[in-house]
DNA sequence: GTCGAAAATTTCGATGTCGAAATATTAACC
DNA sequence: GGTTAATATTTCGACATCGAAATTTTCGAC
């Protein structure tokens, strides 16, 4: 038996398209294929990492969002929503499990009382600096295997789908 | 105000670490986020393409995972399971789905018995070789905002990544 | 000013996944 | 050849997410 022709994954699963579909090009498959694979493996590392602190990648996410919205840190329970990409219902779950942690407070804001702001207490603001830096470290080590042109090349060519894609900054909440 | 710079989502984010933090080195967020920010994109836009024709994403990858294995369309439940990524727990329930809506059989193997063997039947067959082409198309349209050469690029540098993270071909199960 | 539509969050029920334990089968070893 | 370890799948309990409905607040029209 022929050795198997080196490549990853994706390589094998494009290979045996063609064996029984010569006709398909499942060329965005390559792709498509391999930035699903990618994210799923590199999820499993960041929460592989996270749990040496006793932390989820979720709560990392949260904790992050805030901080980096300068002080005072706080952000509405929306904003927070839509940055984390997922539902309303999902981060106020999340939202209820960091504050039982003493990491967030909860306050209704005072001028809309239908928003609810999320500030991160001073034991929040000790969590993430601590675990930005860690992260940070973690995050460079997974991309160990890219040379630094690669690196920038995947970063734009990846904007440049994520903005066809519909990807957009995302406006801090005007009034 | 100063317009804001284009860019996608993640260029706000990096933005707003080196307003908060200038001393960090972001960028490798700037890759990562990035990434797995595309691959939750694209899978929205997979799931909403699927719903069309009744079908969840996961189907759609069990019935692909056997009909691209080649006739007789048959493959172990533990290879299906490494092949989506999901436990073997996760597996047999999309098993027994599959095996109600009759696109799939499960039977033992007749020479290892611990082993199970799930082939397509003929109606998952159809199913399938209906999909599979709405689904390429569905992702070329998806990729429709990169360039030929951006695509290659993406995808040689995506092979490099999973490489070094560890990804391999499968190896078909030996006996 | 009041009524109804829009907006923001929470609650609720359903569902899909995971990890660990249980079950069944095969291989290995002395 | 019988006990033990390893392999493969299923079952079970816990949990996070989602979409839809409910709740509260704000805004606009008249």
């Amino acid at each position: 038996m022929a050795a198997t022709p080196p490549g990853d994954g994706v390589d094998a699963i494009i290979r045996q398209w063609q064996e029984v579909r010569p006709d398909l090009d499942c060329s965005p498959m390559a792709v498509i294929g391999r930035l699903s694979r990618a994210s799923r493996l590199l999820e499993r590392a960041l929460k592989e990492h996270f749990a040496q602190y006793g932390v989820e990648p979720w709560e990392f996410d949260v904790l992050a969002t805030l901080y980096r919205s300068g002080p005072p840190y706080t952000v509405s329970a929306g904003e927070l929503s839509t940055a984390a990409m997922v539902s309303s219902a999902a981060l106020t779950n999340r939202i209820d499990r960091l504050v039982d942690k003493d990491l967030v407070d909860r306050e209704l804001d005072a001028t809309h009382r239908r928003r609810v702001l999320i500030s991160l207490t001073d034991a929040g603001i000790r969590a993430i600096e601590d675990l930005v830096e860690h992260h940070l470290a973690n995050e460079e080590r997974l991309l160990g295997g890219l040379a630094p042109t690669e690196r920038k090349q995947l970063e734009r060519i990846l904007r440049t789908l994520l903005i066809s894609l519909g990807d957009q900054p995302q406006t801090p909440t005007k009034d």
